[in-house]
DNA sequence: TCTTGCCTTGACGTGCGCGTCAAGGTTTAG
DNA sequence: CTAAACCTTGACGCGCACGTCAAGGCAAGA
């Protein structure tokens, strides 16, 4: 299939595809006119990479997975460099909800009255 | 106090204050030569900007309070409009805290084992 | 006088995942 | 033959809070 036929069947757009080429996610057939081509196999490697946006992973921690499928095996998170971007990603989460928590109890504490003490601490605030 | 005093003072740049100038937080004197002027007041100020940053408001959500302090206030969030900011932002982390909570859930699932099933929704991700 | 260290405005760069033209080539339907 | 609907590459835009030059003015010490 084309690349509008596999944007239309992932549920997403081909600037996004060719975007993911360029990153080195997704390669394609190309037919004599220079048109891309891909198969089913492909639109497998979409749907992975999205469901991995959905947990909030980059395109770049997406990377082992997509190799880990072209290697042949069933589920891109099999492989040791996956299994590694997931706890990673984990320990992400868990900063980031401690991180909420003291936000949230600040928030709360300067609504209930004019407590201008505990102020939390300026730390990082990547929650992905 | 010059610009530069007033960023060391305060723990920024001279940049970052400049940059408050051009969006309407701070304002400044100028003496014959054109250089800004800054009183304690306008520590006050960007005191204020900065701690309200680090709970992870953005630098729009900071005018009520800039505008509070201007108007007399001792303390930034005692005017209706700031204290609507907080509740805002209280709504936006309490739904923060709870996509956090799902994507944990999955990782840990995915970590134990290979269940391919339980894929989070691709909702909004905005954890500020 | 010259250097040093302030200050000024203006404009472009950063990260990330694309969106949105622009300017063209290809294939198919009418 | 022509228009519609695909496809190609390339380049700029976006949001956000600044960082980082560039090119120059001002003030004070050696």
């Amino acid at each position: 299939m084309r690349i509008g036929e596999l944007a239309k069947r992932a549920g997403t757009t081909t600037r996004a595809l060719r975007f993911y080429e360029s990153q080195g996610l997704l390669e394609a057939q190309r037919t004599s006119n220079g048109y891309r081509e891909y198969g089913e196999h492909d639109l497998r490697l979409v749907r992975e990479i999205q469901s991995l946006q959905a947990v909030g992973l980059s395109l770049e921690d997406t990377k082992p997975f997509v190799a880990c499928l072209r290697a042949g095996h069933e589920s891109g998170d099999s492989c040791p460099d996956s299994r590694e971007v997931y706890r990673r990603k984990l320990a992400e989460v868990d900063a980031c909800l401690e991180r909420l928590q003291t936000v949230r109890e600040f928030l709360l504490a300067r609504l209930a009255f004019q407590d201008p003490c505990l102020v939390p601490e300026p730390k990082e605030f990547l929650c992905s």
